[in-house]
DNA sequence: TTGTATGCGTTATCAA
DNA sequence: TTGATAACGCATACAA
């Protein structure tokens, strides 16, 4: 923490005043124009910059808070979040710490015990590990907010309604003539559902699919569903898993003609899997993906359903001020997906 | 800045000693055994969590750093150095900010002005927009590091040695036998040569690629060059210009058979493009990027000149700490990339 | 080995 | 309208 060489005394110095009215004139309060002017000449004379770091000592305010985030790395989900997040509270004055946790709850605990060392004014979880970490924020009084997932239910939490999203890709591959439509995705069994709710993301977008082709009045095949992992954390990143799955679906005596991957990363690992098959995407196989993230970058471009990432990222922080505001915070937000259709689909053939 | 409940003077009374005792027993020092035990048992009754607020505006050490990026969303390059930084930060204790530039001075120049308020103790620059800006933080005495590019050659700055990736990713094309080898990359009138050096990241890749034709005997052809942006940055970080130069590509009277695009993103587009026109990779046209970002996850997986991301941020970490620390801080340090190769280039047909 | 006292740069209270 | 002055929580010089 280097200089930011002039203080508010300096200031007050060089004005000839105390350093009460040059804190009035850019706080605000009775100053004579008198005043005001020297300290006004005495600012730009002596560059002053506040320093935040004393403001917070005194005001019990830092103007930052924190980030926990899953990993950064392995899913552009969460730099987008994350960017939003940046974005919103900067207009606001505050700057974010941004903690990646790579899925282990000990790592989180290190995280925010940085957290409330650094005493950020609140912390954003996308997503949170372990309840005990978000108990520990409760203890020193820190306000928090969930984004995606809830660990616990007694705060502000802000997600997607992923049901309907998926619902929505089902009803798109059903109405393009589709009748053996894949899954790909998470699997239920290695998700806590949301506290509060009892469910999780993947139990809706598992369900969604079931009841998507109830509703297209297709039978459920159980060769067809697919679940595991999105990603390994320490691969960086990689749509592997997908590819695994899909070498598996292609295989079968009868392939599926469309395939719903439930997350871009994985769709990614699907469309290579096809590729290496010497398939091709949407002659062959109708594809879809979830999120929104890889999926104008791949080949062809993917169908997705698109999370929004900037609501996400914004009324987070949004909650986050209203709690730091002492305003009540235990508001759930259920926002709304949107299907993009972009050339991985089209009519079965 | 919520509570941490208890402060060392809370912990002192609890342990009937002074804040002088507790410090010690913290920080190392003369403490009697006795006093030692009261004040470990005062510590975890009370549940002491240090005020780094505090320590900072006492020290003058934030343990917070600035990282200023171009723009976190568009090209994965810049979540992998940042994550890097935060990994290697975290180890020294440092907290990061993170703020996007978007490519633009005015931008930069508030973040700036952000990280100095926050008297945050050293800047990363992963691009620096403005030499301006960073005369800023030498006004106020705040050291900083540039990772890939220099604005200014006053200070440390980590990068890859460009020339050499390209050569090897041309000389890999070149020993398939590729004798129409297009270039798509950033054109070098669009950036400003590195202070210091009198040459930008561009020339030394589009410089390479003129040698590594040179070197396979290869004639220069004017219309297998495409210069241009990598990306918008308003637009997400798509391959479109990837995609807009393939085609063009793809309809020359002779097309090549082999692309070097010098950037993962601009790598999608040429793939999207390719796919489109039904032609495979790496049978009809191989394809190299340069990066190691989306390569893994597109397809087919992209051979690619992986730069050593993990790295830049380590390095340009461990260079700003120094410069904290008041060692000389005005090296050079030049990093080796890697070719990988992956599924997209092949023997010319 | 321990405690007292001062100051880091602000904000805010209280007199004047 | 203005100026002393006392915290905020911690580190540290200096005494004891």
């Amino acid at each position: 923490m280097a200089a930011g060489n002039s203080t508010l005394a300096g200031v007050a110095k060089a004005a000839g005043v105390s350093t009460a009215t040059v804190n009035r004139v850019l706080k605000g309060g009775y100053v004579s124009d008198k005043a005001r002017r020297a300290v006004e000449a005495a600012l730009r004379e002596t560059g002053y910059r506040p320093n935040v770091v004393a403001q917070a000592l005194k005001t019990k305010r830092s103007f930052t808070i924190g980030e926990m985030l899953t990993a950064i790395t392995v899913n552009p989900f969460f730099v987008n979040v994350a960017h939003s997040v940046e974005e919103t509270a900067m207009v606001e004055g505050y700057r974010t710490f941004i903690f990646n946790n790579g899925g282990d709850a000990g790592l989180e605990r290190i995280g925010v015990e940085r957290f409330i060392a650094h005493r950020v004014d609140a912390v954003l979880f996308c997503t949170a590990v372990a309840a005990t970490n978000l108990e520990r924020l409760e203890e020193v009084g820190i306000p928090y907010v969930q984004i995606e997932r809830a660990r616990v239910a007694r705060t502000s939490f802000v997600r997607v309604n992923n049901y309907v999203g998926a619902r929505e890709a089902m009803r798109h591959l059903a109405g393009l003539g589709h009748r053996r439509i894949a899954f790909v995705g998470g699997d239920p069994a290695l998700h806590q559902a949301d506290a509060g709710r009892g469910r999780s993301v993947e139990d809706d977008r598992l369900q969604a699919y079931l009841d998507g082709l109830g509703e297209a009045g297709l039978p459920v095949d159980q060769s067809l569903i697919r679940l595991g992992r999105y990603y390994e954390i320490s691969d960086g990143g990689s749509g592997v898993e997908g590819y695994r799955h899909t070498r598996v679906l292609l295989d079968l005596p009868a392939r599926p003609t469309a395939i719903f991957a439930t997350c871009d990363v994985l769709a990614a690992g699907v469309l290579q899997a096809i590729y290496d098959a010497r398939l091709r995407v949407p002659a062959d196989i109708s594809v879809v993906g979830f999120d929104d993230t890889l999926a104008f970058n791949l080949a062809p471009a993917l169908t997705t359903v698109a999370q929004p990432m900037q609501d996400l990222g914004r009324i987070g922080f949004d909650m986050a001020l209203a709690a730091i505001n002492g305003e009540p915070a235990n508001h759930e937000v259920v926002l709304p997906s949107r299907l993009v259709v972009r050339a991985s689909t089209a009519p079965a053939a």
